[in-house]
DNA sequence: CGGTATCCCTAGGGATACTG
DNA sequence: CAGTATCCCTAGGGATACCG
């Protein structure tokens, strides 16, 4: 709790605390998940190979880890299939489902909202040219 | 970012191909960018100092740094006040603003399905201790 | 097929100064 | 006040190789 003897004893916030979406950003966007989700929840359940193949560009290692950590999360389910050679398939939950909505509206936003952003982008270097 | 195609040339898809929402999360989504914006939302145009007492634990730097980014994509703008001592106020625009509903989108799932989260957690957790 | 096991390597965040 | 300027430092992603 607060000591504070010194100095430093100013209502701090934590960057979590400030921002109450903080706990979703870092379970929904960290990296490479998003693309996950999506695949998941556009293509239906999935080997391993076919998610490596869609996202391409990911290596094995990355793919494994980011898999892990959203089983952990409760957002998809690994099924592994004991036969030679093995099979493993990954498919997305109701609770990985729930974030589809808000997908939608971070594409409907990306839609109507990306070329403002170019746009601001391209004057504040033009103008930082000058 | 590099992007160096090192590997064989299969029909790959770009991690930003593959998932429509990849830019807006590179944009909005980034490290420190949601309590900036969430901050500067609810209370207002803010000066430098506000906000950094107000997200705490972040520093200068790097709230400069986001603060620029963040300015450069049309999510915020910044009015320098030639005083002494000098004075500069950030604001949110139109652009940033539009992501409110978002934003609130976000904290409503958090409110319904962090909870599971935490659950999932615990009996992933639980499950791989035996 | 579905992963590990390594090593490497750098972008980016933190801490600590210092200035206009 | 509102930032720079440095240095440091490590988490985490990429590359490569190998295993059950």
């Amino acid at each position: 709790m607060a000591g504070k003897a010194t100095q430093t004893a100013l209502p701090s916030i934590d960057p979590e605390e400030a921002c109450p979406i903080a706990p979703v950003v870092d379970i929904v966007f960290s990296r490479w998940t998003t693309p996950i989700l999506w695949t998941l929840n556009m293509h239906g359940r999935q080997r391993f190979v076919e998610l490596e193949r869609r996202i391409a560009a990911i290596t094995p290692k990355v793919l494994t880890q980011r898999l892990r950590q959203l089983e952990r999360d409760g957002m998809i389910v690994r099924t592994y299939h004991p036969e030679v050679p093995p099979r493993v398939e990954y498919e997305i939950t109701e609770l990985g489902r729930s974030l589809a909505p808000l997908f939608a509206n971070l594409a409907e936003w990306a839609s109507t909202n990306l070329a403002k952003v170019d746009l601001a982008r391209h004057d504040y270097d033009t103008a930082a040219a000058r």
